[in-house]
DNA sequence: GTCGTGAGTTGGAAATTCAAACCCTCCCGT
DNA sequence: ACGGGAGGGTTTGAATTTCCAACTCACGAC
């Protein structure tokens, strides 16, 4: 019989939000890799109060996510830019925006697009790097490092 | 001269997160995702607080990324099991693992690892649909559809 | 009958969030 | 020298949420 455990399960999605899963982080994070990344801008456009956002600022700079740029000395004044921790977390992004875009806008009438360098609108589509296929539930199987967590079988709906 | 805006940024990121934001929400997916839908299942592994938890689920069903599915009736009980809309938001969980794994890992021993149907364990890369090229941040540009919100140039670290 | 299980609900204390106001440092125009 | 204004926060107190333990209710098993 499993052990019946009294923590959660240990796990990378966790921690990860544990990091940048607190309200308004992820709006931090967006408007900081399209470059708005001054304190009033990003108080404006993610609507967080002055003071969450100072939270949220100093978390993710000791996280190592955002980094300060000092970009006038005297009088002194930073920007918050993403490290490239930070960047590599763009991809959580794209796939949230592209979820949201096909099931909160059935008008499909989108606040935002993102050109490709190829010449083309992008749109996220995640692969295996190993054989470049498209990922599908189906075809992943989940296989837990750590004794006494399981998974249970068929997850389809 | 640009509109000043009251209200935050119009943003498919920030209805996606409105819904599956709160804590504890996108571990419910995950759990729910790997199969284990239940109840007392998703308390032991997520460790959200049984009333927080009831609270999201509710969220989750009404949002129609969960479903409630009768596995017993006499005594009556359910499993919750993701949607069609809630499987569409596994490539979220998986760059979010993978994001964790790489940069709160440093000895690289991971919770769960995932085995690819084509034999390869799961690494995942975010791609363009149209050219199939790996998302490269310098390579997207973003181009906002609503007056008066703008991005700032150049946008790395 | 009493115990155990699954799926929640209830009650109150503790922690967070929110909004508005305030502060400090500098630059500018007069 | 004085009065703005901008940028980048901090303070304060009220409104929400979260947390945790205990409780409920419906059954089935012993």
């Amino acid at each position: 019989m499993a052990a019946a455990p009294k923590d959660p399960r240990p796990c990378s999605i966790a921690d990860a939000l544990a990091l940048v899963g607190e309200k308004y982080s992820l709006l931090v994070l967006r408007e900081v890799c399209l470059g708005n990344g001054r304190f009033d801008q990003l108080v404006r456009n993610t609507g967080a109060p002055r003071d969450v956002l100072a939270t949220r600022l100093r978390r993710l700079v000791d996280a190592g996510i955002l980094a300060k740029h000092l970009y006038s000395e005297r009088p002194q004044r930073f920007e918050y830019r993403p490290t490239r921790a930070g960047l590599e977390l763009e991809p959580v992004l794209l796939t949230l925006k592209d979820w949201g875009d096909r099931h909160l806008r059935p008008d499909g009438d989108l606040p935002m697009v993102l050109d490709h360098g190829c010449g083309d609108t992008f749109v996220p589509v995640v692969t295996c790097r190993a054989c470049g296929g498209e990922a599908r539930h189906e075809e992943l199987t989940p296989r837990p490092q750590t004794p006494g967590w399981t998974v249970s079988g068929p997850t389809a709906a």
